[in-house]
DNA sequence: CTCGGTCAAGGATAC
DNA sequence: GTATCCTTGACCGAG
């Protein structure tokens, strides 16, 4: 089955979200602050929802929620969101929501989450990022958490052992969520493969950083040892094309026939495929459309 | 109202 | 060390 990330052009107003700024944030009262952040992280479970049921109705049961849904959650210290009832209440509707209709949801932290950075400050605070992300997985019913390797400050070798060495910083439950995804730069599908094996934790593929970085290695050579990362449960890849080019990291409107005929030989009926391209929803509807006319 | 500069955060790279 | 790019869409404020 095919998902997409976050944003739902279809439902215009309702299919993105609000975000709030340090800056404007400076310029409001105590009381007001609170008020701003409430009620932005409030619209935006609250188009989560409308996205939620969007997908439903249009059989799509894969779906990425935003990683800001919250705004500003690890900056302001002493905001305690998770106790308020209005964002906690539109939280609940969502894991209700996921549950009754079988949607699958993931959470995809953004680059700021450097978990083997050699800056033990960039280290706190990617496993603040987590533990945050970890709480609204809990209260909206998600389970997969997923990054990448990230830097490769003082060889590979060492960034990996750094990785696995702060991983085990982590709570047992974010440790749960957690899975590893191959980029488009330094850490290939081999290299996140081995990882993904020494600390238990699933592998996601993605095809179009596999095209942009690669050893040669054959991707179908590693196909069982990708699938028994996920331990029976069913594994989940990603899919872009590349923009101006095949190899382009830079993600297009679109997927292109070749590169979904690649992932879908690739995939077979195994894995869920989330895509990853601009045009969002509408690609996949094209796609999907496609198939239709292939298959009839 | 519209448009464009700006935004918390890291890392890689070039100089 | 410092500047610049990557990359991202929402927002703020200048006009």
């Amino acid at each position: 089955m095919l998902g997409f990330a976050c944003i739902c052009n279809t439902l215009k107003e309702n299919g993105s979200f609000r975000t709030v700024t340090v800056k404007t944030l400076s310029k409001l009262s105590e009381e007001e602050k609170m008020k701003r952040l409430v009620s932005a992280a409030v619209d935006n479970l609250y188009n989560t929802l409308q996205i939620l049921k969007w997908c439903k109705e249009n059989n799509i049961l894969m779906y990425r929620l935003s990683s800001a849904l919250i705004p500003l959650a690890t900056y302001i210290d002493d905001w305690r969101w998770w106790e308020n009832e209005d964002i906690v209440n539109m939280c609940s509707k969502i894991k209700e929501f996921t549950a009754q209709s079988g949607i699958r949801i993931s959470l995809h932290p953004d680059q700021f989450c450097v978990l083997n950075s050699n800056r033990p400050e960039v280290v706190q605070n990617s496993i603040k990022i987590l533990e945050h992300l970890n709480k609204l997985s809990n209260l909206v019913g998600n389970k997969i958490l997923i990054i990448h390797t990230g830097s490769t400050v003082g060889g590979k070798a060492k960034a990996i052992q750094r990785f696995i060495d702060n991983f085990k910083l982590l709570t047992p439950d974010i440790q749960d969520k957690l899975a590893l995804e191959n980029d488009d730069k330094s850490f290939g599908v081999r290299e996140v493969l081995d990882i993904c094996e020494a600390i238990g934790i699933p592998m996601i593929l993605d095809i179009h950083h596999y095209n942009c970085q690669n050893e040669g290695e054959s991707l179908f050579d590693l196909r069982e040892r990708i699938i028994a990362t996920w331990k029976g449960k069913r594994p989940k890849m990603h899919l872009s094309s590349g923009k101006t080019a095949f190899t382009d990291p830079h993600h297009a409107d679109f997927i292109t026939q070749i590169d979904y005929k690649t992932a879908l030989e690739f995939a077979k009926d195994d894995f869920d495929i989330m895509l990853e391209c601009k045009q969002k929803e509408l690609a996949l509807l094209k796609l999907r459309e496609g198939e239709n006319t292939c298959s009839t």
